[in-house]
DNA sequence: CCACGATGTA
């Protein structure tokens, strides 16, 4: 009786004032041991988990509880791996608890223990507890294999994660969000879209955690077409657009380079934390809008959320790009009076500001009042900030430090060698470029991606594994001869190549951009933009080229760069190079459109079926283009609207029906719009966020 | 005896 009158108190706790007097009076009855176990975990719970909790407390009762029961030990676990610093707490207890014998672990215990070797990405403590795992034939709790999933998806194990999936039989949502945020966070995109596909067709529901992690995998990948249908479906499946959904679809839709669409799902947020206005502001910078940028902070400030220190990493940024040297300076000593430590990333904003206001000197003295020794992001940014403002000595020593630094990147050689290039000391690039020969060093290629009908493809230089790869280097041909025959004077990045490769068939390099750009010139032969993703380790300025591609074809060309230092491999060793850098001293912002007259562009219209599948977003995510033509009935008929039969793109509950009309080009199914059943209202452009002006001056009658 | 897993920004 009374161990249930103390236990509902235990519940109930206010304060952790309350909790000490309630283990005092605990501990001064004399109860059955069973009983005084069972209070003191209650106890011990409420300290490590509960709002007020106290992990400190938690761990005093623990240690004065005379054989802690096993839910003891998990809160403990818990509590330490809930409080957020990088503990090693709970695997210690664990192992303890191990050494012990008793009590003997439980699901709670391996799945609370797993979870901690996640956060701190902890492989070998967490292939120990795989272990016990098998061991223990606890392997077949729910909690204990999404536990297992999510830690080796975290520790960027696939292969691992999927074994341990595959041998899930039952997969339930949680299993599927799991791994789909696994391929996510690993950047697998593609992998993440078909998980989530196959989730849909084994009849698992997705919620809006499942789609959070879908819609990141958009923002990565720059998939706006998937992430507009992901839009669609979550819309149209009612998921319920929290804080979390809504601060991913701004992040997507910046990402994929429609800002105003970001900005429009920003405004329409009715709450508003650090992390959905930090997604704002680091689009807005990442868009080269400075002003709105800063805008947005001080309506930030207004609202009284406290920036964190990626707001700061998008407000520096914002003033690098916009040129606002003093409202830099100012942002960031504000930054320093709000107690926020100025990171690598702070600095190397700072460093970039600096270097592309033309004001390298003061760059370097800057760079001696950090607190620590310039590391290699450091010297890079300064390196390329002398490249722009023709510098060459300091410059000369910035590479100095930085082969001194880190001798074994080989993007620092690549950076180098482009210094000398710029300053047309061919002597010293060749002996850079024979130094990396003599040291077996390969240049970490560049990737760049483009999504074609609902498919990220990814192009690295040189690799030619592509299965249209035959396709590719004759389109690619064609845009060499063209460029050539345009009079195009070579970019020092072309020339750097040919000298390289020796190779001077081709007049262009072929750059994993370039190759992209190549895919999507023959995939598609609409008026639509192609729209890459540049991934590069290094800034290697292509855009040249593309302009005269853009001007070329006619078509609009966006690029996006994303100027990426993290871990990569090169064919000898794992490098150790984990500093994400924000470093984009291209003397540009990241965002470059090519916009044509629109008189100028090709107003043949021949939009694949597959867009109207992806705008549908009603059921099962379409994918592959193939997949979607079997689903599409003998309705495509020349300019005929077939409202009735067939539906078109049966993605189950699609409601939307396509006006198609055979205009005798290349691909059999163009899509000239959209009709809604309901109204009979021709919804005139599936790319509703961009102006369709062009659709429609075309002279086809549209129904 | 009590509970637990998957989610957004650089």
């Amino acid at each position: 009786m009374e161990e249930e009158r103390i236990a509902r108190l235990i519940e109930k706790c206010p304060t952790t004032r309350v909790i000490r007097q309630i283990h005092a009076h605990v501990l001064t009855r004399l109860l059955p041991i069973s009983t005084l176990s069972f209070l003191l975990s209650k106890i011990v719970g409420f300290c490590a988990l509960s709002l007020h909790g106290d992990i400190d407390l938690a761990r005093k009762v623990f240690a004065l509880t005379p054989n802690p029961n096993i839910f003891s030990w998990n809160s403990l676990i818990r509590g330490y791996s809930l409080i957020g610093i990088q503990s090693r707490m709970p695997f210690s207890l664990y192992k303890k608890l191990v050494r012990k014998g008793y009590p003997s672990a439980n699901t709670f215990t391996l799945a609370f223990v797993l979870k901690a070797c996640s956060n701190i990405l902890a492989f070998e403590e967490g292939q120990q507890v795989h272990a016990r795992v098998f061991r223990s034939g606890f392997g077949s709790n729910s909690f204990v294999q999404t536990g297992l999933l999510n830690f080796y998806a975290k520790c960027e194990d696939i292969e691992l994660a999927e074994k341990v999936f595959n041998e899930i039989p039952e997969r339930g949502l949680v299993e599927w969000s799991t791994m789909i945020s696994g391929y996510a966070t690993m950047g697998l995109v593609n992998e993440a879209f078909g998980a989530f596909r196959e989730m849909q067709t084994s009849k698992v529901v997705p919620d809006k955690v499942t789609m959070v992690s879908v819609i990141s995998a958009c923002a990565m990948a720059g998939a706006l077409d998937i992430g507009r249908w992901v839009h669609t479906y979550i819309e149209k499946q009612m998921i319920e657009i929290d804080i979390m959904i809504s601060s991913a679809l701004v992040n997507m839709y910046a990402k994929c380079g429609c800002i105003e669409k970001a900005k429009e799902i920003f405004k329409g947020m009715p709450v508003k934390d650090q992390k959905a206005w930090s997604s704002m502001i680091v689009g807005l910078a990442v868009h080269g809008l400075s002003e709105e940028a800063l805008e947005a902070f001080s309506r930030m400030e207004e609202s009284k959320v406290t920036p964190s220190h990626v707001t700061f990493i998008g407000i520096l940024s914002a003033c690098a790009h916009g040129g606002l040297v003093s409202e830099g300076r100012r942002y960031w000593s504000s930054m320093v009076e709000l107690g926020i430590e100025p990171s690598l990333e702070h600095y190397g904003c700072m460093v970039d500001l600096l270097c592309r206001a033309g004001l390298v000197d003061d760059a370097c003295s800057f760079v001696q009042t950090m607190p620590f020794s310039p590391n290699p992001v450091i010297w890079r940014t300064l390196l390329i900030g002398c490249q722009k403002n023709k510098m060459f000595h300091k410059g000369e020593i910035a590479g100095e430090q930085l082969l001194a630094l880190e001798p074994t990147n080989t993007e620092n050689y690549i950076l180098l060698s482009n210094f000398y290039a710029s300053a047309s000391q061919w002597d010293k690039m060749s002996h850079v470029r024979k130094t990396m020969k003599e040291k077996g060093m390969k240049a970490v290629p560049g990737c760049t991606s483009i999504e074609i009908d609902g498919l990220v493809h990814e192009f690295v230089m040189g690799d030619w594994h592509h299965p249209e790869a035959k396709e590719i280097r004759q389109v690619l041909r064609v845009i060499s001869e063209r460029v050539s025959d345009s009079g195009h004077e070579p970019h020092i990045s072309d020339v750097l190549h040919n000298v390289a490769d020796e190779e001077k068939g081709i007049y262009l390099c072929e750059h994993s951009e370039r190759l992209a750009i190549a895919y999507g010139l023959l995939k598609t032969k609409s008026p639509a933009p192609i729209r890459i993703v540049k991934n590069l380790r290094v800034c290697i300025d292509c855009h040249e080229v593309t302009k005269i591609i853009s001007k070329i074809y006619e078509r609009e060309i966006i690029v996006r760069d994303r100027v990426r230092f993290h871990k990569f491999v090169n064919e000898n060793e794992l490098f150790s190079t984990v500093t994400r850098g924000v470093v984009t001293s291209c003397g540009r912002h990241p965002w470059v459109r090519w916009k044509l007259p629109a008189a100028s562009r090709d107003v043949r219209l021949t939009y694949v079926v597959m867009h109207a599948a992806l705008i549908g977003g009603g059921g099962r995510m379409p994918f592959a283009h193939d997949e979607v033509l079997s689903h599409t009935p003998a309705y495509v008929n020349a300019g005929q609207l077939n409202a009735t039969e067939g539906n078109g793109l049966n993605v189950e509950n699609d409601v939307w029906i396509m006006v198609v009309a055979r205009l005798g080009l290349e691909n059999e199914h163009p899509v000239l719009g959209y009709v809604r059943p309901e109204t009979e209202q021709l919804v005139p452009n599936y790319l509703a966020y961009e102006p369709p002006t062009h659709m429609y001056d075309a002279g086809y009658t549209v129904m």
